[in-house]
DNA sequence: ACCTGAACACCGTTCAAGT
DNA sequence: ACCTGAACACCGTTCAAGT
């Protein structure tokens, strides 16, 4: 089923403005034991990540771009915090809950700029070159947005500094709506394509090799079966992702202009 | 990182020939005991689905179809089958190779057309339409598809025999290639929007009911703050998938035609 | 060649109990 | 209000052993 991943419109706003404003007075904060002293050897959490909703989030994101999707567990989230997995639940609700804060969080990293009435197809054009930036950086985010209409406070502000680069272009509100919600999608068909599930040691994006091999075994199938396949291999090999999404971008923005111009 | 799931081409006709001949002489076949007879009570296998790659392939689609990708298991699978976990193994190697193969098997639903040099376009357009009913069909599928370049027979056949339409049709090489890979990753992030991740109560497609609740909760918005999304509310609870995968349609492929015709 | 049971090293989540 | 350890019901996979 798909979930609205919501969160109450204030809640970020909020937090950021808390940690934003000077530290609450330290006046009995941690003073390091002397070295002779020995304590009771629990896991000794480091407290410059203090446990809290916001840690949690962080924590998730910096485990996945580190070690992928695969690999974030609660326990492993809970380790890195210095607590037990049954901690972080009074916090997140549950790992599903947690996901939907760390798209949210991730959507958090789009900036949108004012619109500009006379270019706006090429601000469109420049935030879904951002919207593939951050998928290469956080390249599980797709995977994981997958079943989640993202509707938390980033999310919200994010469609609408969008749509209103759109409306100040003068798109008819249907297409507007519709193309907006057709880029977001466009753009994660391609990143689907393009990241996959790489690991965190790949540089992410299609690795060459991969390209090279699957072009490689194109071009060795039997040609009587496989005569196109064959014939074109090499151009399987040279598929350049940045050329193919330009071409992506290309067809898709200028679709939507000439529709746009057609209904107004 | 990307796996290239590759198949001895060769394989799955193979194995079809051998299914479609006559059967081994059954001389001493299973003959159902008499009723008295005590039998160790082992889990009777029901041998209707008699255990090889080919079942397990066809169980695990059947699985997915009726409960969901996070509902796979490779004991649920073995148990359908009436075998434990392990006995698998043998037959597939790892749940990531089962559904590698699984994949390839959905991608042979896929009924690829000879080419019609004169209407491409609209042969494109159906086989868009097609890939989006399969996906409807198998609202798992764009997840599992994740992270796997489709090299399994039925992939490879299924590429040739778009690549011919497209050539047929005097798409340069790079531009078939290309606006091949294009597509599919296209439709892909339609559907990754359309289906989510939906179980399989739902009838598949996104529940109108997720739409208005998203809709009614973006016109609550405070309207000094989000002035286009609160206007274009109503924009959002009527998103007809159906429209809207038409729109997109048109955009890529008129830009696929506009393209093609602009180089030839 | 094929299948099996039992085990290993994990999961997410719950819950009574602690402070 | 927040944290904890221990337990529950699962996972995918391995492996020695069976036929």
């Amino acid at each position: 089923m798909f979930k609205v991943s919501t969160e109450p419109v204030t809640g970020a706003k909020a937090a950021a403005a808390a940690e934003a404003a000077p530290a609450a007075p330290a006046a009995s904060a941690a003073v390091p034991p002397p070295p002779w002293q020995r304590l009771p050897d629990r896991p000794a959490r480091r407290r410059r990540d203090p446990i809290s909703r916001e840690a949690i989030v962080e924590t998730a994101v910096r485990l996945l771009d580190a070690e992928g999707l695969d690999a974030l567990s609660m326990r492993a989230i809970a380790d890195e915090l210095g607590t037990g997995a049954a901690s972080l639940y009074w916090h997140v609700g549950s790992k599903d809950g947690l996901l939907d804060l760390v798209m949210d969080h991730v959507i958090g990293e789009q900036e949108v700029p004012d619109p500009e009435p006379g270019r706006w197809p090429e601000q469109v054009r420049e935030l879904a070159r951002q919207q593939r930036e951050i998928c290469l950086r956080h390249t599980w985010i797709v995977e994981v947005s997958i079943g989640r209409i993202p509707m938390g406070p980033n999310a919200l502000n994010f469609s609408e500094r969008v749509l209103a680069i759109l409306k100040s272009g003068g798109v008819p509100d249907t297409l507007a709506v519709q193309g907006y919600l057709l880029m977001i999608s466009t753009v994660n068909g391609f990143m689907l394509d393009e990241v996959g599930d790489a690991q965190p040691g790949a540089p992410a994006g299609v690795p060459q090799e991969a390209a090279d091999m699957a072009s490689q075994y194109v071009a060795s199938l039997p040609t009587d079966r496989f005569p196109n396949m064959v014939a074109l291999a090499p151009e399987f090999a040279r598929a350049d992702p940045d050329e193919r999404f330009e071409l992506l971008l290309d067809i898709f923005v200028s679709g939507i202009v000439s529709r746009a111009s057609a209904q107004s």
